[in-house]
DNA sequence: TTGACATATCGTAACATTCCGACATATTGG
DNA sequence: CCAATATGTCGGAATGTTACGATATGTCAA
């Protein structure tokens, strides 16, 4: 029988993916998570998407890499951010299943 | 072919799902969502899991209420609180997934 | 080197969240 | 009614988050 993990968490994990969530919930955050889900994306284009300056996307994308989230790779003057956490793509799903259609 | 609800969602429905997963985003509201996914809880019982006071714990049960996350039902002195929202189940699967382990 | 561009960082004001004690309400048993 | 129990609500202090202008760093082209 598989593992179903299905005993409560101990409060320090709880914290950790609390931490997580927390970062993942906000509305331009969310936006550069979908795109990056489809591929690498600059800076500049992510906050463009996000009709916010780049200086604020590199904010919103510091945080989201400081939790590992995504991961960073310079070439030249631009810098491409990518989905680093793959359980990303089904948590993704979920809140598409949820507030996608609505 | 099945709609993978593939593209951008609106702003609006990020801003929803972001106030959601803000909601979600705390270590003892997790635990309780956590308790929940297994059944039905008083309000004492799902703060005392936590250890915190009840009268703490249903303040976040009200958060997690007003969101449609939970419903609540009297039952004389008692309140108890269950899950209203079935997608809930599957994010909890996916932070299992990821934090539950480690 | 200069100038333009892309990204990152700093300081801070406005705002939101968390926690806690105190108090309020609601229900039951006697 | 009163006292005990269970839950809910209010105010405020401490803390955390967000947005933004200003500024700094790094890179390229000429």
């Amino acid at each position: 029988m598989a593992d179903k993990t299905a005993q409560l968490m101990d409060l320090e994990s709880l914290e950790m993916a609390a931490e997580c969530l927390k970062t993942i919930a906000h509305p331009h955050r969310l936006r550069m998570i979908q795109m990056l889900l489809s591929g690498e994306y600059t800076v500049g284009e992510l906050a463009e998407a996000c009709e916010i300056p780049s200086h604020m996307g590199s904010e919103h994308l510091r945080l989201m890499k400081r939790c590992g989230l995504l991961q960073a790779e310079r070439d030249g003057r631009k810098t491409y951010y990518s989905v680093a956490e793959p359980h990303l793509c089904q948590l993704m799903n979920c809140i598409e299943g949820r507030f996608g259609g609505d």
